[in-house]
DNA sequence: TTTTAATATGAATAAACTGCATGTTTATGT
DNA sequence: ACATAAACATGCAGTTTATTCATATTAAAA
């Protein structure tokens, strides 16, 4: 029943500009032979002629004409289509769902999305921010393209970029008894109450690298979602809370709260770009990941580690 | 390069609309096999994965995405196309182009024209008013689709329809001596001035058909545009002019002037519709020929033979 | 008429499309 | 965790389709 074909619409578009079936076959790159056939077969498919061969040029009929018109709607479409496929292909273009685990990573990642719009124009972005079940699976699955987390995973398909270390700290009010402590050590926080966020424990740097090693299990645990309400509740004394030291700098300039290091050497998490493998080398998405680096860095200049290079990934 | 055809966006819309390549196949009328074959091809040419399998219903990529936008924008113009195609091919719409060798044939042919557009809406219909160049090799040619004449010629791939026969009248002033005879016979124009179109005379009955068998030359010729305009020399007894008697009717009421048959049973010329002999079946072809004929019928009744259906054509 | 350019045609070859049989993966239920 | 079913992938073989080459036919030009 339907048999057009886009090839018919080159031919015909080709004759149309030469005038003949032989220099037609030479602008699409086949023999005048084969042109006959192609339009021979096509006029019996839809049972009418579509030019007259009998003229210098070549005169359309009705029918020929009408693809004609098809074909100048079409053929263009179809070309833009296929170039936007190119850069798709060549990691030009692409998208981008991100998720992120880190709940105050909105700080820095809002501006990177920015500067990375300027760069990058067509590549479409999205943040999952209502993504409340595991992300990644979701990224494994191609729901989404981009997880920052602080937690890699060794699943296969997911490629970890790091972007940088910070050091978790805990922040207590100022008036706290543990400022007296230039460092602590995880039994100072067995009487405690610890304000976190609502995730899993096993999710929190302060549990799995600190106290749970330690064996040490803490008075109490309460929730807070946002960064700005666990902060509230820390310098009122409810509690201590572990933060990045760059989600903590601006309230401590403002001398707010304090902060101490988990133990001497202080915890220090990297926070990863998780992506499925394949696309780990598309331009698009390293560009992502190059931005966000170069944003941190500007941002967070001497709070964060500077040497994000050097840092591996598995 | 280019290696999207309509197949694969007819695919691709398949599987979008039913979510599995088992249930696209059967949409399309292939098998599973077919479709996972055809689809891994075009991923390859184009470099990138279109859709995720893993999941129900499969997911598009971008690339997949693009061009499911790219097939909802071409598939309909592709598909009202080959519906137009098909009436095209079934003769239920097609081009008349137009010409008229008989220079009074306006008086009837608008009004059929206006009357055909009513029922065949989207054929295409032009008047070649200026054809100063032969009308039948245009028509075999294609330059042209329908010549209405009064002397078909024998050539190969035109087919004429009778229209309808009239007879050939000569007008002459009331005052005119030759009203005095019943009917003329060719030696009554030997000393006459003829007036007719600027045409060969070989194309004008009064010459093929009634002078030129007599051997009898008119005193002198002499040539008109317009009927009207010659109308007005043969009233103000500048000489007589052969016209068909449905253009001379509303001058005779009017008492304008006077007609006299050529010869005692008349010159009775048949109006032709000459088309090319591939169309001479289409509907659209023989539905105008009909409208024609019926308006004739009706506007020249008893002016013109009404046994339209009963005369022959070569 | 001869010549030349364009198109048509037939046969052979190369490419592709498709279906079958079967293997592999994924999801679902016990 | 295992079994099962459903969906998808894959290798192969048969078939169709597209293309080319060589050549014939046709139309226009000289």
């Amino acid at each position: 029943m339907s048999q057009v074909e886009l090839r018919h619409l080159r031919t015909l578009v080709a004759l149309r500009d030469s005038g003949s079936l032989v220099e037609a076959a030479e602008r699409v790159h086949l023999t005048q032979s084969a042109l006959s056939h192609q339009m021979k077969e096509l006029e019996t498919r839809i049972g009418c002629a579509l030019f007259v061969r009998k003229t210098r040029p070549v005169r359309f009929t009705s029918a020929g004409n009408r693809l004609l018109a098809l074909a100048d709607q079409t053929l263009p479409l179809v070309h833009s289509t296929e170039l936007d496929l190119q850069r798709l292909a060549g990691g030009e273009s692409g998208r981008i769902y991100m998720a992120i685990e880190c709940h105050s990573c909105f700080e820095w990642l809002l501006p990177a999305i920015d500067a990375y719009r300027d760069q990058w124009a067509d590549v479409e972005l999205d943040i999952a921010s209502g993504f409340h079940f595991a992300p990644l699976p979701a990224l494994a699955r191609g729901d989404l393209d981009l997880v920052i987390t602080a937690d890699p995973v060794d699943e296969p398909g997911i490629h970890y970029f790091p972007l940088f270390s910070y050091e978790a700290k805990l922040a207590v009010a100022k008036n706290h008894d543990l400022v007296i402590k230039e460092w602590l050590e995880p039994e100072d926080l067995a009487g405690e109450t610890i304000i976190s966020y609502p995730v899993d424990r096993d999710r929190l740097d302060l549990f799995t690298s600190f106290l749970d090693p330690a064996g040490v299990e803490p008075a109490r645990v309460r929730h807070a979602e946002l960064t700005t309400m666990i902060v509230q509740l820390v310098a009122s004394g409810r509690g201590v809370a572990c933060l990045p030291n760059w989600a903590l700098h601006e309230y401590l300039q403002n001398d707010y709260l304090s902060v101490r290091s988990l133990g001497q050497e202080g915890v220090w998490p990297t926070l990863y770009g998780a992506v499925r493998k394949d696309q780990a080398d598309a331009p698009f998405m390293v560009g992502f990941v190059d931005v966000a680096k170069e944003v941190c860095f500007k941002n967070l200049k001497g709070i964060v580690t500077a040497e994000l290079e050097t840092l591996t990934f598995r």
